[in-house]
DNA sequence: TTTCTAGTTTAGAATTATTATAAACTAGCT
DNA sequence: AGCTAGTTTATAATAATTCTAAACTAGAAA
C-alpha cells in the first residue's frame, strides 16, 4: 500500500466527496490516512493527538463534524461496540474485530479468518446492511 | 417456561446474590420476570414502565442501580450495539441478535441460527468472553 | 420488640460524550 | 476584489449515566 504525503490526492478526495479542503480537514486527512497501517480511534483521541503541541488548534467541535463527514464520505466506519462511546476506523473494507474489555481497543480480524456457515434470514421488508462480527476478549 | 408471579421466588433469587429483596427491586422483578417470553429494554423505558401511572415512584437512580446488580447478579444481559444507549436483554442464555437501525430494536436470534466454521484464535493470553453475532438490519 | 447498622433509595448534582447554536471566518466562484 | 455558501469555532444545550450524601429500611442482634 502506497503512503499518501501528498496534499493533492487528499484535495481531490475532499472536493470529489463536495467536501471542501480546508486547512482542518487536511489536517485531519494527512494524520488519518498518511500511514502504512489503518487503526482505530476515538473522537477524544483523535482530539487530543490532532492537537498535540500544535501552535494552531482545531476546535472539538470541528473534530467532531470532520469524523462524521468523513464516516459519511466513506473515509471512515464507525464501530459500536463500547458503552457510550463510538470508536471509528480508518479501515474501511468489511471485516471484523476483537474488542478488548480491558484496554477498550479493537483489533481487526480479516474478513476470511469468520466463516459464518449459516446465517439467518432478516426479518419480512428488512435487509441486511452489515454482518461484521464483535468478539470480546479479556485477560 | 413457567410464569413466576409469586414473590417468594424473588425473594429467594434476590437473597442468593446477596442483594436485599426490596420493594422496588421486588417491582423491577415482576416486571422484568414475569412474563412469558424474554425481551430487550433500556434504562429509560424501563424506568417509564416501572412508573407509569404508579402511585409510588421508583427514583431513575434506582433503576440504573438495579439494572446494573442484576447485569452483575447474571439476571440481565448488557447489549452494547447502539450508539450512546445501552440495552438489557432478559433472555440471559447465549444467544445473536438482530439489530433493527430504523426503529432501533433488537430481535433474538437462537444461537443455533448462526453457525461459525471459522473463529479465529484471540491475541496471547486473552481469552473470548463473548462471541455474539449483531447483524445490523434495515428497511 | 426494640435497637442497631450495613445496605439501599433518593433527589439532585456532576460527569461524559455528543449535538446544537450562532457569530466569525474562508474557499473559491464571479 | 467582492460575494456567498460552506466551514470553523466557542460555547451552550442535551442525553445518558454516574456520583453524592442524606434519609430510609431489612433484617440480624440484643
Ligand atoms: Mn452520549
Ligand atoms: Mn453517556
Ligand atoms: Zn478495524
Ligand atoms: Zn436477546
Amino acid at each position: 500500500m502506497i503512503i499518501n504525503d501528498n496534499l493533492k490526492m487528499y484535495v481531490q478526495k475532499l472536493r470529489s466527496s463536495n467536501l471542501r479542503p480546508t486547512k482542518q480537514r487536511l489536517k485531519i486527512c494527512k494524520f488519518l490516512f498518511d500511514r502504512k497501517k489503518t487503526f482505530h480511534f476515538t473522537v477524544e483521541a483523535l482530539n487530543k493527538k490532532i492537537n498535540k503541541n500544535k501552535t494552531t488548534k482545531v476546535s472539538l467541535a470541528t473534530i467532531y463534524n470532520t469524523v462524521e463527514a468523513f464516516t459519511n464520505a466513506g473515509y471512515l466506519k464507525e464501530i459500536l461496540t463500547s458503552k457510550n462511546k463510538s470508536y471509528y476506523d480508518t479501515n474501511i473494507k468489511s471485516h471484523h474485530h476483537f474488542y478488548d474489555e480491558g484496554n477498550k481497543e479493537l483489533t481487526d480480524i480479516h474478513y476470511s479468518q469468520i466463516k459464518l456457515s449459516k446465517v439467518p434470514v432478516p426479518p419480512k421488508g428488512k435487509k441486511i446492511k452489515n454482518l461484521e462480527v464483535v468478539i470480546r476478549i479479556q485477560k
